[in-house]
DNA sequence: CTCATTGCAAATGGTTTGCATTGGG
DNA sequence: CCCAATGCAAACCATTTGCAATGAG
């Protein structure tokens, strides 16, 4: 099996249907800020998205993040260095790599994992409900430009 | 191999001699804040920590968990909710277990996550260089108080 | 004695909220 | 039309910092 970073598969379109799935509507802001979220897979910080977006609102960047992290769209990520930053669930279920020098967040499905922690799951004391993995990772970009 | 919640090992001299080694003093509050992590193995946020001990400023809490960390004996935690939460490192290389009910922090060791990874990285573009595991359980006691 | 450490209060930075206004359906 | 969504600025909250006072070695 041969495992690598995934392209995104969650379009416009269906983001924007997830939003009315949600009882929400779909504002031009909210158009804007999805159109950004899928033109790009690297992950964003909600100051990114505002400074792009010159014309929508710090407050509705906040306030739309949060829409598409309740969806189960949008997942929040925590770096090595404690910052925050949020991507694009792509796949189902999955895991991300974060590149300890430029930041790429990319995203990897293994059922190994899941394996995995159905063994652990059977020497811990208490039941296994969820799970964070996040492998930080050398970029092959970095790797090659590494000094 | 048996895997299960770890006991903390690393005892209040031995985190006062990782402050010395580090090249800082022994304080009075220092003192008082590593006693306070050593008795207990759920986890801190730097509030409780300055709620318990109202003779040391909150500024020194924060300047001593920060000197941990760097000192490698303090785990930083991000919880489901995003909340943070402080934990003392008690083996060397360790995941935390989180219940997503009480909070309660637990640890362990399991060398098949490492092989797992080892496999993982031979088929994702770029070298794994470190990672974060958590597992969010229900512990023992919350599952038999579940309502 | 000297310099690291402390406490305090002010500053910071990211995120949120209150409220009047706007705009989607 | 009506109520959800927005923008703005103020509020918030956890964490950090400047600086004068303290204390460890």
């Amino acid at each position: 099996m041969r495992l690598s970073i995934m392209k995104a598969n969650l379009s416009y379109t269906d983001l924007l249907d997830l939003i009315e799935d949600n009882g929400s509507r779909i504002t031009g802001q909210r158009r804007d800020i999805v159109n950004l979220l899928v033109a790009r897979r690297e992950g964003f910080t909600p100051e990114e998205i505002n400074n792009e977006l010159p014309n929508v609102g710090r407050a509705t960047v906040y306030r739309t993040i949060k829409l598409l992290v309740n969806s189960g769209v949008l997942c929040k990520l925590t770096l090595p260095d404690s910052s925050i930053k949020y991507a694009l669930a792509q796949i189902s279920h999955h895991h991300h790599t974060v590149c300890v020098k430029c930041g790429i967040i990319g995203e990897f499905r293994d059922s190994t994992v899941e394996r995995l922690l159905k063994a652990i799951d059977s020497d811990i004391d208490g039941d296994i409900v969820g799970h964070r993995l996040e492998l930080h990772i050398l970029c092959p970009e970095c790797t090659r430009t590494r000094e």
